[in-house]
DNA sequence: TTAAATGCAAAGGGTTTGCACCGGA
DNA sequence: TCCGGTGCAAACCCTTTGCATTTAA
């Protein structure tokens, strides 16, 4: 899946701080656990976007006693401490990924099922039109724009 | 769910010649039987958009006997001769909407969970745009925005 | 007649939950 | 010590599939 994902970004985790997650989560009254670190630094190794079952499967990877709902229960924590954020993929299922520096949604391809990044930059005529016509605030992190990408459009031509 | 989904379009059923699906199918060599009657007849009394799960509740209702997989098949049958369309909510499950004159997105509102639809007017600069620079064609009934609606935003602020 | 459609039951897949036990702080 | 976290297993929910049976045309 990811690895059938281009992105745009480079690496969110230059933008976090991940030696503050144990801190962060300090200050809150909960706790560093190992599982906990594993799947942080699972996270901090991804480049993108990916899902819940994909990252049970890459802990597990690193340490076969992983299971699911310490998983999905830690990915909740994250969300919370505002570390990840997840939104919908093609299929409607969930995906996460690492808060970056900067909110982006995505674009989905249906035909080759690629995915890339949207800026700010790229949205900001559709954010302030729905802004001022509806007094909408559009959530930029969970965007996603549905489609066909311009290399599978010259195929369908071709 | 379709209860609190307020929708600004009229009845799309007006739009959409239920009498011709009967005949639609036959083209293809498809058939009419009591069960897609009652699956065609629910879609035309449905205002917005509906999960396959909820369509299956209706169709129930109507008749007991109503088996999901029926429902589920039926469902891509119709989105097979363009009878409807689906694109997934909030929570990631698949809606299905009527198709209507008009090709729409979808607006979502995190906190209400109320849901209106977008026309492409609204999009415009934003299809452009994805367009042009990146080659990238939109499939406007599939685009869903997220974020928090003009009512929501005042209770906040308020 | 015959291919399409149905109903049933079971599988499937990702995610969630209850509960007893474990272990950070 | 104590409350948060874990692991297990089972439940969950929506959706899909296989297969024998029914039925529209």
């Amino acid at each position: 899946m990811l690895g059938r994902m281009p992105t745009a970004s480079p690496s969110p985790a230059a933008d976090v701080s991940w030696d503050q997650v144990r801190e962060r989560l300090h200050d809150r009254g909960l706790r560093w656990t190992p599982q906990r670190r594993l799947l942080v630094d699972v996270l901090a190794q991804t480049d993108g976007h990916i899902t819940g079952a994909e990252l049970v499967e890459r802990c597990r990877a690193a340490d076969p006693l992983t299971t699911p709902s310490t998983v999905y229960r830690t990915l909740d924590v994250l969300e919370d401490i505002g570390l990840i954020r997840h939104a919908h993929g093609l299929d409607g299922r969930e995906e996460f990924h690492v808060r970056p520096a900067r909110e982006h949604g995505h674009l989905h391809c249906t035909i080759c099922h690629g995915a890339w990044e949207i800026g700010a930059d790229e949205v900001v005529s559709l954010v302030a039109d729905l802004e001022s016509v509806r007094g909408f605030r559009v959530d930029l992190g969970h965007l996603s724009v549905v489609g066909v990408c311009g290399d599978c459009r010259r195929q369908e031509d071709g």
